[in-house]
RNA sequence: GCCCCCAUCGUCUAGAGGCCUAGGACAGUAGCCUUUCAAGCUACCGACAUGGAUUCGAAUUCCAUUGGGGGCACCA
């Protein structure tokens, strides 16, 4: 074996993969990527029952999006494979019977109703759940009497009733457990298929895999896992058991906790390279000052030695801050490009040209924190339609007769105006408010709702440059009628 | 119920015996800037769970308590 370090993910298709799941991915991708290893992908198919049609091109799209690629797995192929579980079931079928027949595992004929009503005694009577043994000890007569009752046995692992497991974890130190308290695990399903625990042994062996980064909930069936390593006569990989990523509830995280799978954060508006940024930081740090950090930098620094301990919970709101940062960052045309599906799901054909919505996104760029946020934020430039309250055109201290007045003479000054860019709209826009004896705020209020049917928008001058100078007159003439009217 | 683990501002975290009257960031509050909203800047608010022990000295070590999390499937 080389000493190339080479992590996996490997995600079973029951479902969307939350951001927990897709935390664990990154910490393992990223160690990989920082060590030059080799990242593979491996998709864990063995509940046949759980599977979800199309969960599996979901995690990938996930993947994809967040630009983590493998280098082994579905699509990309590799030395070790298939890399998917369903299609190496002889090897685990092969391990059972080695551990079988080397007497560390044992068949198992007991029904799951069996099974079920222990398990409901036992917590009946404030027993710790767990199997009987019941078939530990069988006769080769007693087996073969079951056997001729047709029933397809499971393979459990023979547990040492005493002593202890223990092992060095790298983030957790020296981890020990003592073997009395752990099950003889099913391996081996009845269904040929195997469990995540010997499916795992057999192939992060298989597959030279040198790192197992995992969450924490994995821990506690390490003992188990090494106890096979060895009775397979393997060398176990090294463990990182990873923290847990918690909802803001404190709770595993759910469905109750709003978006939890990362491709519903791209829907939302969130940049990829947000959020990659904010899912490295749950659980990791670089120092004790730096939040926003680049994606190379990410994989230069990264290391297990800075992973915390401690459950993380996931911050929305700071996920959303950092989104922000993100689209500010971006090229105006990088935005623009970022923005187009979101803008074509609001406005469709009411998007006159790539050109106009150059001119019109550089105005909402640092004020939207998601993408989703950019169609509300510039709904007026892209349709006619303003419907909002007359009452709004009135600045503080104003009426709606002086209002009234004020933008009859805005209108009639604009009309005339020679240019309608920025510059010469300020030009003649500033005196004209002293003129009128009105407080700037008063005048530009009032042609802010005017044209935008909005009190807060980007800056007026520019504004109105980029609606133009006709659709300005008319948005001024409506509100003059709409004061007229109250 | 049993086993394991964790414990610093509301949240993400820095901190590996003296650099700590505990640092940064998000959120919150106030102000500056300003035509509004953002952005930016400044300030404020705000934590070492509790009790013992070790030590000249503890957020940092040890023990107990409390709190939280995870696990206890023919799920992963």
């Amino acid at each position: 074996m080389s000493d190339t370090v080479r992590t996996r993910f490997a995600p079973s298709p029951t479902g969307y993969p939350h951001v927990g799941n897709i935390r664990s991915a990154l910490f393992a991708w990223l160690f990989a990527r920082h060590h030059n290893g080799v990242f593979i992908l491996r998709v864990e198919d063995t509940d046949v029952e759980r599977s979800v049609e199309g969960s599996l091109e979901y995690i990938l799209e996930g993947l994809r999006w967040l630009g983590m690629d493998w280098d082994e797995g579905p699509g990309v192929g590799g030395n070790y494979g298939p890399y998917v579980q369903s299609q190496r079931l002889h090897l685990y079928q092969d391990a059972a019977r080695r551990l079988v027949e080397s007497g560390h595992a044992y068949y198992c004929y007991c029904s799951p109703e069996r099974l079920e009503a222990l398990r409901a005694e036992q917590i009946k009577r404030k027993m710790p759940p767990g199997y009987d043994r019941h078939c530990r000890n069988l006769t080769d007569e007693q087996r073969k009497a079951k056997e001729a009752e047709g029933i397809t046995p499971v393979v459990r692992f023979k547990t040492p009733l005493a002593g202890k497991t223990r092992f060095h974890d790298e983030i957790w130190g020296d981890v020990v457990f003592e073997n009395s308290h752990i099950e003889d695990l099913v391996l081996l399903k009845s269904d040929g298929y195997p469990t995540y625990h010997l499916a795992n042994v057999v192939d992060d062996h298989a597959m030279e895999i040198s790192h197992v980064l995992r969450a924490e909930e994995y821990i506690s069936s390490a003992p188990l896992h090494l106890m096979t390593y060895e009775a397979l006569g393997y060398t176990p990989p090294k463990f990182a058991h990873l923290p847990m990523v918690l909802g803001h509830d404190r709770s595993k995280l759910s469905k109750r906790h709003g978006a939890t799978s990362v491709l519903e954060f791209r829907e939302q508006g969130y940049l990829p390279e947000a959020m990659l940024n904010f899912l490295a930081l749950l659980g990791w740090s670089l120092d004790d000052k730096t939040d926003v950090i680049t994606r190379d930098e990410l994989i230069k620094n990264f290391s297990l030695e800075r992973v915390s301990k401690t459950a993380a919970i996931f911050n929305h709101e700071k996920l959303k801050w950092m989104n922000g940062v993100y689209i500010r960052k971006l090229t105006p045309e990088a935005f623009a490009q970022m923005c187009v599906p979101f803008l074509e799901g609001a406005f469709h054909e009411n998007i006159p040209s790539m050109d106009y919505v150059l001119e019109v996104l550089p105005l909402v760029q640092e004020r939207a924190k998601l993408l989703t946020e950019v169609p509300e934020l510039t709904h007026y430039f892209f349709s006619d339609q303003l419907n909002y309250d007359a009452k709004l055109l009135i600045s503080k201290d104003m009426t709606a007769e002086s209002t009234r007045k004020a933008l009859a003479v805005a209108k009639e000054r604009l009309e005339k105006l020679p240019g309608f860019d920025a510059q010469t709209l300020e030009a003649m826009l500033r005196p004209l408010a002293e003129e009128l004896k009105l407080k700037t705020g008063q005048l530009f209020g009032a042609l802010r709702t005017a044209v935008s049917g909005e009190t807060a928008t980007p800056p007026l001058f520019q504004m109105m440059a980029v609606l133009g100078r006709e659709r300005c007159l008319i948005r001024i003439q409506e509100a003059i009628d709409k004061l007229a009217a109250l």
